[in-house]
DNA sequence: ATCATTTATCGTAAATATACGATTATCTGT
DNA sequence: ACAGATAATCGTATATTTACGATAAATGAT
């Protein structure tokens, strides 16, 4: 019989993507990113550098990891480039995480 | 002038706890168990171990993260162990996303 | 052409996360 | 007291993350 691994486990596209989304978000300086570009239209990462004490290039990183994981997008506007929300996966990002959280459950728990 | 560096970012409460739960989310079984248990009023670790293909000890392992996160809680039943969700921090966790997303922002996005 | 500005990338060191098997601890039932 | 069952912990190997400084790439201004 063949051993079972972690490489057999399948998960639904949902709770995969629900995971990279909760990874991109699981960096507080992330979080923080995320909000400045929640609660404005637009966002240099000049702009960032000088909010935020970290290295530049570790800035970049984290910018580079919400790109990745597809809530941001980014605009390149020579020399500058400028970010945003990308709307669509912010979207997705903001269901599955409120689907998560839909079950109370307060009714019958057992302990 | 003294650098700056990760060390003197201040985050507030709230970006700190919601980086801690996303980082608890941040794996794809993790968010399976907590469907799991957001589907059922209880859990016993060793259904578990019979539902996902990992090693006991490795299922224990996320089970502590979980624990630590404070989104899951156990009741001791020798020797079972009874998981469940922890309610409050639940809730608070769902707040905490739900405030995140909250803003749409596609009226003056410029990008 | 050269310089200044902005951002990405490279290289790297240290810390953390992930998975496994083996072992240990604790309670039940015999 | 002993065996079985359940779950935590230990030890460990590998991979990923996080931070930094240094460097490179790309554009605009002089």
């Amino acid at each position: 019989m063949m051993k079972r691994t972690a490489a057999d486990i399948s998960y639904t596209e949902d709770e995969q993507d629900l995971a990279l989304f909760a990874k991109a978000l699981s960096h507080p300086v992330r979080v923080q990113i995320l909000k400045l570009l929640s609660n404005q239209p637009c966002c240099f990462t000049g702009e960032l550098t000088s909010i935020i004490p970290m290295a530049q290039s570790t800035i970049s990183q984290h910018l580079k990891a919400l790109l990745e994981a597809g809530l941001i997008q980014g605009e390149i506007n020579p020399p500058r480039v400028k970010y945003c929300l990308n709307p669509q996966n912010w979207q997705r990002a903001a269901t599955l995480f409120e689907a998560l959280f839909a079950h109370e459950r307060d009714e019958d728990r057992c302990c």
